[in-house]
DNA sequence: CACATTATGAAAGCCTCTTACGAAAGTTTC
DNA sequence: GAAACTTTCGTAAGAGGCTTTCATAATGTG
């Protein structure tokens, strides 16, 4: 946890640690050199070499072609990191689709594939189906399940912390299974599982509305709200996975944010979720978009009402932004804007609330990113480990 | 961050790193012999010995009597932690008092002195009271400036990253001081300035009713309340030094607790904090504990108010637990009981309630843990620094 | 007082890193 | 087209650190 070690080391564990930042520099992208190489390192060439070539041997690395001379004396080797010696296979599954994304280890797509669901289909029907999402992502990207390292699977509800679903109102039958183990079957790796609002939080940090902005709120506004932080640049579960649940206190106004957008008031407690009132919400917002007044005071009314509730997660965490989500978001920003000029004055600090640009890639990106999590931490991690 | 390393090493820091281990097993307390140590860290004995000269000739570590014979065979040398190399000083600071103490590395305390203060005291002579209570506490524990190692103060608030005061309603004119530039004037090492209810969490998590705990929220009840979290063991600051402030929403019902309690009704706006509301508060909170109804009431009615923030709390952090401190609390457990049974239902998991045990005192000693921690992470650094 | 037992002290050997120097492989210049 | 120059590569020597090993020292037991 805090990085210092409790076990002394003998030689050997230099070597560890000088490969492991050999491996770690040459992660950050380019075609060093060796000598470039060795001085990012800050360790000797010899060194530098020696690391090199233990990495090369398990492949995570390869020596290319030299780049054609343009400078003088004799043509450095160049060496890059091999991003397709791994793969990581990121997963979204809600009530309404499952969506899969193939990464190799630089993070980069190499294929992806999405289903729609039916809204009642049981789990084991909607398992099958994400496996077969899987293996058609797989196969676009031509790939096995054996050159997975990690999956990562994000869907809604709590999650405990051995990747069963401990809460789910909003996908029948969901609740209670345990994802983890039932996508292991599936894949010879370790298989995570996340919240998705969680997921998308990670992702938008990762290459969305929140680059490297350390502490974030992410606000799924679908149906219910749900809501994800990111605490110090890494995700935070809580003590039982439901870190983020503000919605479930009533007068935070993060229930049935949807329902109440489209105008049906909100429900005592709809076993199954009404998708129809996705859609009518859809398009209150975007007669609001068009200006139409009674839209926008529809509006108006709901982001007061959610406002408290995400400033309650703002008083409480004071992160640096909020980034908003989820479905009710992806037909333009007017609930973005009308949210800000809510939560703001409610709030002690400058913090910003900006829109989700990864739009409903975010919870399946954050998935490959929770995964590639994984792989990094095995890859450098200074003791071997029982791989 | 991630405790993985930019940059390689020559066998040197094999050394530094060897060192640390001995140092932090010594830390453990107890007198272990050198061969106990050498297995404790795994390393050789011979190796485990030079570390120890090291230590010892950098006054950190001392080597002792050997225990009086009962065992067979040649007496081992016995070493231990030498916890009187340093000391670290802990400062309360709020409108009404200044609480210090002095401990040494393993943080007994070996002094203190509090103050009472008058609420009106300007900033100046607040400060000077406190430098005062310094002296006399360290006199008290036979100590000069010059050996202390690091100093942290609570005081309520938000507190930048800087150590200044950025917000504060509750001690006239504490606003804007720049405390820990104010106090470093007087010492010769860093000096750390903290929100009070973080330093709480903080000291409970150390020595009180959340020992060991990751996640914890506590809630210091007071005039107005405000709230800690630790999270994965670590205090979270927020990214403007606001985490936890979740009081500023007036419908959470943590603002103007005592007030409320004392049934003065909920003032607007107040400038300056009266403390006979306190003293009423703490009257009611009595006759509560008495039995009488009328009293029980306003406690009941007080605390289903607060019991909105704490859930809010608690269902964005997700914690393990939940502290409950502050002055309201000094009297008895009667409010503690009443949060936990209007808490606990609006809860997902099976947080724990519980009263504070260190009472007035978790300020002080979360301000001497937090300045041990800073002492830790330059003991326990790889890197030599600039020191 | 000898013996068993446990710890200490010092030397030998291994691993890893760094420095140093000559050879190699290009480009530039004449 | 060859010599000069420049940068990198390959390898050997040297230094720091850790472990193993064996003889020695100090104490309790019979």
């Amino acid at each position: 946890m805090t990085g210092i070690p409790l076990h002394g080391g003998d030689p050997s564990v230099l070597r560890r640690l000088n490969s492991v930042a050999t491996l770690r520099a040459l992660r950050g992208g380019g075609e060093p050199t060796l000598t470039e190489l060795a001085n990012l390192v800050s360790l000797s060439r010899p060194t530098t070499e020696g690391a090199l070539s233990e990495l090369t041997a398990r492949g995570l690395v390869e020596e290319v072609a030299p780049e054609a001379g343009r400078r003088l004396g004799r043509p450095a080797r160049r060496y890059r990191f091999r991003a397709e010696a791994g793969h990581a296979l990121g997963v979204e599954i809600n009530a309404h689709r499952t969506l899969v994304y193939v990464a190799d280890l630089d993070g980069r797509v190499v294929g992806g594939h999405r289903a729609d669901l039916d809204v009642g289909l049981a789990p084991r029907e909607r398992l099958s189906a994400v496996r077969g999402a899987a293996r058609t992502a797989l196969a676009e990207a031509g790939l096995t399940r054996s050159e997975l390292w990690a999956v990562a699977a994000g869907t809604p509800g709590v999650i405990d912390a051995d990747g069963r679903i401990a809460i789910c109102t909003v996908v029948p039958g969901w609740q209670g299974v345990h994802l983890a183990r039932e996508l292991g079957r599936s894949f010879p790796c370790p298989v995570l599982v996340e919240n998705d609002a969680n997921l998308a939080a990670v992702a938008e940090r990762w290459r969305g509305a929140a680059e490297n902005v350390d502490d974030v709120v992410y606000v799924l506004a679908g149906l219910h709200t749900g809501a994800g932080a990111l605490i110090g640049g890494r995700l935070h579960r809580g003590r039982w996975g439901a870190a983020g649940e503000v919605g479930t206190l009533p007068e935070l106004g993060l229930r049935d944010t949807a329902a109440e957008l489209a105008g049906l008031g909100t429900s005592p407690g709809p076993e199954r979720p009404e998708p129809q009132a996705d859609r009518a919400a859809e398009e209150i917002l975007a007669a609001a978009r068009a200006g139409e007044p009674a839209a926008l005071a529809r509006v108006d009314q709901v982001a007061g009402r959610m406002a408290r509730g995400i400033a309650a997660m703002v008083l409480a965490l004071d992160p640096e932004m909020v980034i908003v989500g989820g479905a009710l978001t992806l037909t333009g920003d007017v609930l973005v804007r009308e949210l800000r000029r809510h939560v703001l004055p409610l709030c002690l600090g400058p913090t910003r609330i900006e829109a989700s640009t990864l739009g409903d890639e975010s919870v399946g990106l954050g998935a490959v990113r929770l995964a590639l999590d994984r792989i990094e931490a095995d890859l450098l991690r200074l003791d071997p480990g029982p791989s």
